[in-house]
DNA sequence: CGGATTTGACCCGCGC
DNA sequence: GCGCGGGTCAAATCCG
């Protein structure tokens, strides 16, 4: 993969051949306030990835290592592409509740970042989205949201926050 | 007590 | 081959 931390935008390189990706669908929202978030800005771009550990087709390999040789069995004939949109919002919480329930399942270091990278995971059973949350070191009202892959069910809160709207706008122009 | 979070270890690809 | 950077796992812990 493309290992930059700025690859946020660069992300038509390698996907020139499959046609089956909007290269880039920009969305751009000027100075929405709601109550405690203002978005001033929002990017978004689709982009596709070659298949990593897990993937839609991973279904039911239940129990996937013993303790001691720790086998990952990976699928390396799977190269399905999985969107990924990048988000780009600001604002001062970076807990961004968009309806869905999310597993935190790991935290890193960003390397020229002072703040480390959030993994979430949704807890919906067989859906395998993923996102993760990065602010900038910069300023800090800046947060990057990545989202990784397709929901598979209705969002459960019905919050009418501006989050809430701004997911499901990601949902219906995809 | 059960589910979510924390956090260090592990894994893997890549560049040197 | 080794080190580094990024992503994930999972046991321990926390918290309702």
């Amino acid at each position: 993969m493309n290992v930059n931390s700025s690859d946020f935008f660069s992300y038509s390189s390698s996907s020139a051949s499959s046609a089956a990706a909007t290269n880039s669908s920009y969305l751009s929202l000027n100075m929405v306030n709601s109550n405690h978030v203002n978005y001033e800005q929002i990017m978004m771009g689709t982009l596709t990835e070659k298949d990593s550990s897990w993937d839609t087709g991973d279904h039911v390999s239940d129990v996937q290592n013993t303790v001691s040789d720790k086998i990952k069995m990976r699928k390396p004939e799977k190269k399905i592409r999985k969107p990924k949109h990048a988000f780009q919002t600001r604002s001062q919480v970076d807990i961004l509740d968009d309806g869905y329930r999310w597993r935190k399942y790991g935290q890193k270091a960003v390397k020229n970042n002072k703040f480390p990278r959030n993994y979430y995971r949704c807890t919906h059973q067989g859906c395998n989205v993923k996102k993760q949350v990065q602010r900038l070191s910069n300023d800090d009202g800046v947060v990057v949201t990545t989202y990784e892959g397709v929901h598979s069910h209705p969002i459960e809160k019905t919050t009418d926050n501006f989050e809430n709207i701004l997911t499901q706008m990601q949902i219906y122009t995809r």
